[in-house]
Formats: C-alpha cells, sequence, structure tokens
RNA sequence: GGCGACAUGGCCAAGUGGUAAGGCAGAAGCCUGCAAAGCUUUUAUCCCCCGGUUCGAAUCCGGGUGUCGCCUCCA
C-alpha cells in the first residue's frame, strides 16, 4: 500500500514498525461549537482508511482525541455562566452524536486532554531540563533554534517564518518564533512546577500520543491545515523530548470550500453536520466526499449533494439478491480492483468506479456481485440497510391516503392489498390515486412481477 | 513577499508516457396498464495557453494565465 506522507511529499510504501500492528493518531476536536462540513471530510476520510486497514487485516490502534482545555472552551464557559467541563462535555456530545450519525467508526482510544495534564507537565519538564525549553514567569516556551529540523514538513524556511512570527504583548520569549509548552492561567489552571497554569495546544497531543500509542507511531493524521504550526510543533516537542522519531507518516486532508473559500468557523461560511443531515442521509455525505481524493479541495454546493444522493442510491438499491457469506470476495475481478485503488493512496473515486460495476453486475442478476458490493461498501463505510418507517410516519402515510380516497384504511398493508385488488380489476384510476398520495408522504411504489414494493424517498 | 497545490465533456471526477474510468444531468430504445427502478445504446479527435523533449504527452521539461490553500485560531 503506499501513500502520500507530507513529510517527505511523495508517495512511500507504507509498512507498520512492528508486525501487522498499526498505530494511528488523527488530532481530533476542540469541543465547543457543532462540527460542520469540513470536520466531517477529515472524520470520514481518516475513518475509511481506519477500516480499510482493519480490513486488510492489521491490528490498527486508533487514537483521535477530544481537546478539551482551550480559550474558546474558556470563553464560552464565561459567557454562558458555566464551568468549562459543562461546556466541553456538552460540545463533546455534539460531536460523538455527530460522528455516530456519520457512520464513523469509534476510535479505539479517545482521550481527553485535561485527563492528561500530569503526562503534559512531565514531557515539558523533561523538555527544560534537555535544554530545549525555558521558564519565563509562569509561562514555558520551546527553543525553536534548538531543534535544527523545524520547518521541514511545512516546507518553510526558517528565515522566512522568523519574518511572518511575533511576540504578543505580555509574552517574554526569547525568539520569536518559539512557542508556548505551558500558559500561566491562575483562573483556570491546573498545579504545575511553573504556578498554575495550562498546557499549550501543542504539547497535548505530543503527550497523548505518547501515553496511548508510544514515542514512535506509525501514521499521525488530520487536516492540512494543522501542518503548521501544530504539526511542526509536534514534531519539535516529541522528538526533544523522547531522542527518536515521532511519526512515520504524515498524512493530510484537503479541505471542504464553499464559493471557492475554504470552509471554516473563522469566516463564518460553514454548514453544521446537523444541518445537512436533516437534507441528505449520511450515505450521501460519505459518498460526496468519497468522490473526491482526500486530499484535493472539494467544493460544496447543494448541486454536487443531490447529484451524490442519486449517485449512492443507484449503488447501495443494486437488486438485493441476498449476502452468500460463503462466497470469497477476494476472488473476484472488483474486490482486486477495489484494493488496487486503495492501496494507491486511497484512490476511493477509482474505488466507488468499483462498486458501480458490481452494481451493474448485481442488477443483472449476477448473484456473487451484490455479496461483494455489500462488504466492499461497508468497508467504505456505507449503510446498506434502508431505514424503516417510523411509526408516525406509517400514521401520517395513512391519513393522507386515507383523505385522499375517503376511506378508512388501518394500515400501509391494507392500502398496498387494495390498490393489488383495484390493479387487478384494471381500475387504474384508483391505483394511481394511491401511488400519488404515498408519494406525497415520500413513499415510493414499485410494481413488479413480483409484486408491489415500497422505499423511502 | 515565502512555501505548496490545482486547471479534464453541461456539472462532479479518475487517469502521471501508448492514444480519455466512473457518477450526475440529457437523448433514444426495452420493460411497465401508466410510472418508478433496472437494462441497452448514446454525449470530449481531445484534457487552460505557448514552446520543448519523444516514434508517441492530458501525463515529462520550460514559460505564461487563472483559481485556491498555508505562512495567525482553524479539520
Amino acid at each position: 500500500m503506499r501513500l502520500h506522507n507530507s513529510y517527505s511529499g511523495i508517495n512511500e510504501e507504507f509498512k507498520p514498525i512492528e508486525g501487522n500492528k498499526i498505530k494511528m493518531y488523527v488530532c481530533g476536536p476542540t469541543v465547543y461549537d457543532y462540527a460542520h462540513l469540513g470536520h466531517a471530510r477529515c472524520y470520514i476520510t481518516w475513518d475509511v482508511l481506519y477500516r480499510y486497514l482493519k480490513f486488510r487485516g492489521y491490528d490498527v490502534t486508533y487514537c483521535r482525541n477530544v481537546t478539551d482545555v482551550d480559550d474558546k472552551i474558556l470563553k464560552k464557559a464565561q459567557n454562558e455562566g458555566k464551568t468549562p467541563e459543562e461546556i466541553s462535555q456538552y460540545w463533546y456530545k455534539q460531536f460523538s452524536n455527530s460522528m455516530n450519525a456519520l457512520n464513523n467508526l469509534s476510535p479505539d482510544i479517545e482521550p481527553f486532554a485535561t485527563k492528561t495534564i500530569g503526562e503534559m507537565i512531565a514531557m515539558v519538564k523533561d523538555l527544560i531540563n534537555k535544554g530545549y525549553a525555558y521558564e519565563v514567569n509562569g509561562d514555558v516556551y520551546f527553543r525553536v533554534k534548538k531543534f535544527p529540523p523545524y520547518g521541514y514538513l511545512s516546507k518553510q524556511p526558517i528565515d522566512k517564518l522568523e519574518s511572518g512570527a511575533r511576540i504578543e504583548i505580555g509574552e517574554q520569549k526569547e525568539d520569536p518564533l518559539d512557542f508556548a509548552l505551558w500558559k500561566k492561567d491562575e483562573k483556570f489552571g491546573y498545579k504545575s512546577p511553573w504556578g498554575i497554569g495550562r498546557p499549550g495546544w501543542h504539547i497535548e497531543c505530543s503527550a497523548m500520543s505518547r501515553k496511548f500509542l508510544g514515542k514512535t507511531i506509525d501514521i499521525h493524521a488530520g487536516g492540512a491545515d494543522l501542518i503548521f504550526p501544530h504539526h511542526e510543533n509536534e514534531i519539535a516537542q516529541s522528538e526533544c523530548a523522547n531522542g527518536c522519531k515521532f511519526v512515520n507518516f504524515w498524512l493530510h486532508n484537503g479541505f471542504v470550500t464553499i464559493n471557492k473559500e475554504k470552509m471554516s468557523k473563522s469566516l463564518g461560511n460553514f454548514l453544521t453536520i446537523d444541518e445537512l443531515l436533516k437534507k441528505y442521509d449520511s450515505n450521501t455525505i460519505r459518498f460526496f466526499i468519497l468522490t473526491n481524493h482526500y486530499r484535493m479541495p472539494v467544493e460544496f454546493s447543494d448541486e454536487a449533494l443531490s447529484s451524490a444522493q442519486a449517485g449512492v442510491k443507484r449503488l447501495l438499491n443494486a437488486k438485493p439478491s441476498k449476502i452468500n457469506e460463503d462466497f470469497d470476495i477476494t476472488s473476484s475481478e472488483e474486490y482486486k480492483h477495489f484494493i488496487d485503488a486503495m492501496d494507491d493512496d486511497l484512490n476511493t473515486s477509482k474505488a466507488l468506479a468499483v462498486l458501480f460495476e458490481l452494481a451493474n453486475k448485481a442488477n443483472k442478476d449476477d448473484k456473487n456481485a451484490y455479496t461483494v458490493l455489500y462488504k466492499l461498501g461497508c468497508v467504505l463505510g456505507f449503510t446498506f440497510e434502508k431505514p424503516a418507517l417510523t411509526e408516525e410516519q406509517t400514521a401520517e402515510a395513512v391519513k393522507h391516503v386515507n383523505s385522499k380516497l375517503l376511506k378508512e384504511f388501518g394500515s400501509l398493508n391494507e392500502i398496498i392489498d387494495f390498490r393489488k385488488k383495484a390493479r387487478q380489476n384494471g381500475d387504474w384510476e384508483t391505483a394511481d390515486k394511491i401511488r400519488i398520495a404515498l408519494d406525497e408522504v415520500n413513499i415510493i411504489l414499485k410494481d413488479s412481477k413480483d409484486g408491489t414494493s415500497w422505499e423511502i424517498k
């Protein structure tokens, strides 16, 4: 399998450090607000990588942190008169709900920054002892100049970084490039050798990654906007503290854009996952994300989502001959094509093309094609199970038909039976009336030789 | 200003040296009481522009043009 390593800038053959074990870390959310489509893309992408690696037989440990100590959380807590814990717990729950709704698997480990403070302090202490960091009035900073490879990941010449760096008011850095490992904060802080304070954002990931996965890990992934300074700083901290390589493969996903502009909190041009799910189901959103290569920008538009909706429907509605558990999918041509595509730096658009081939075959009564389609579709995280009608939806549908036909049907089955008789009698007017009425409540009737089936629009 | 990425049919998109996958939308036919779904056929002499390398380039090299991102919190 080849993956594009941001560190080297090229596609490299991926090999786990140890046997078939893979340690994978993804930078998680700061929980203080709704997750938006940009987050959805990021976490769907890495969810697919996680699923695929497991599918290929690797023993993957997926760790995704939760940043629950942060300026924005504190600010929100103050504004709303709540504790930071209340804010972060609430938004963490919202985030988890969104992830579940998108059918993302839960990471194996989901550490909270506030539960890893001890490790962060230990790491900062270690960096001070080794001369890589220094304390000034309760703040601790990292000496960037002491780490010569700094700037390698982001491909930034150090002198250029220097011209852009600034010292904020109140900071007493030795050098403008130095970044905070620990910040004095007497109000919301934690006890430390340097007084009451809070960890810097970057040290959180370094500490959590080391605690839960070890000093050197296979994969570290996240949005491309984290390359600088976040990931650059993580490398500096971890490699100086641990004295060894931090990450073998750095993987970064591209952005979702809207009106040709990056979708982001700060620009305010975002669509939350919750809003989106009211209009489109998780399969549609996933398909939309997966039609593009993960490193390319994806432009959001309703047209694109509608097109995705139509496309994914075709895949998931392929004639469901039953799944044949005895069939060895690895023997199929499409399986090989799928693997080739995914092994090539997660070429999901190609992988989807393979699924369309399978759907086409399945619709032509190729018995095993559906089995392959189903299993490979699951690797990409699609859900084939059709949502059932809720009781309210059913009641609404029956009520609607009753009002249109001036009848007293008690159930959907009764209606379909009645329509069947009408059709046998050649009473097309009644049959059509019922079909139209159901269509108005988003239930589509399909007549075939085997009888009438229905599905939700 | 520094660094990086991208430009393929009406729309989305794969393809990094051998003659343009796939999806959506459109058209025609089959199927159907009519539909829906499905099936079949059909839509780029051509891949932003100009040079070059090569027997051969959308693919490599040089030069343009345009768009975007990072360089500050950000997935």
